[in-house]
DNA sequence: AAAAAATAGTTGACATATCAACGATTGATG
DNA sequence: CATCAATCGTTGATATGTCAACTATTTTTT
């Protein structure tokens, strides 16, 4: 992979859009890399942050309590479970009493991928990471923390 | 919009993991936000960058160094390339001594396009930005840089 | 309860994205 | 120079992502 032009991008020599640049960036190279990984691991990106959502809420999701928590639009869950439910990852079922939901559960073949898996991301990550200090760990969370708010609060 | 799922999906009780998460996540706030605000300024974040890389390069740049810039792949340039020069914004040129290469130049209606958009944009950039102080903004910025080297290099 | 508003999910149109395979060309090597 | 390898772009298959319009079903209002 190895990119070279970052800035060859920031225009404007302004040091909060290359801060802000610099965030977008990494954010970029975080999803590559992590559909490199996933693919090679049998699933997608999407489809793994779906499995860990469901594995970390402890119980079936409506799709759209599932697209809150992902950002993903309630449209394209659609396609999603489709395609994960056709592989065996995820089912949808019924709701009591409400028949415009689906509840999606995580399926025998979801948590077996959760298993297989998350043991090889956690290493990932950590190999990431590995250069940063503790206290940097720290300061880069809070960042990030203020940064959500300013571009969603 | 307003997300309010974030910790729901930081399964791993990791400081690692954490951090890297808030990058993620801000990634994907701001490519949401990109899109929308240059979907009201008529075209599509993705040809935002591409008219912003051919304007600081000064010069019609191959298919090939566009996705270097970019991160965008080669296929997906074609289309990109495609859908841009039917609106006006760039267009095709052939290159001298190579047929295998197409030069993409900015068009006038690409010009039109950045000088009408880049202030709001500026604009944009310096109101997420301005909780931040200057050391704040040093700091975010150089730990992008070394974030970019652990992903990337 | 009847009418109106809100909600969950689906569908369709479009724009990104990725990868593999391919065609045309050019460059490198013997 | 003849072959082989590398390069640039396109195409096709698949998966994401966005928005608007629509259906079916609750919930709210009156």
């Amino acid at each position: 992979m190895k990119s070279k032009h970052y800035n060859e991008i920031n225009a404007f020599a302004n040091p909060r859009h290359e801060a802000l640049m610099g965030v977008w960036w990494a954010g970029l190279l975080m999803k590559k890399r992590e559909r490199a990984f996933f693919r090679a691991h049998g699933v997608t990106d999407t489809q793994f942050n779906v499995l860990v959502v469901l594995e970390v809420a402890g119980r079936p999701l409506l799709q759209r309590e599932l697209g809150e928590r992902l950002l993903v639009d309630k449209s394209d869950l659609t396609g999603l479970v489709d395609r994960m439910e056709k592989a065996g990852l995820v089912e949808r079922r019924a709701v009591e009493g409400d028949r415009r939901c689906n509840a999606v559960a995580l399926a025998p073949a979801g948590r077996a991928a959760l298993a297989r898996i998350e043991p090889d991301y956690v290493a990932l990550v950590e190999r990431t990471m590995a250069g940063f200090s503790p206290r940097e760990i720290g300061t880069l969370t809070s960042l990030m923390v203020r940064l959500h708010e300013a571009l969603d609060g």
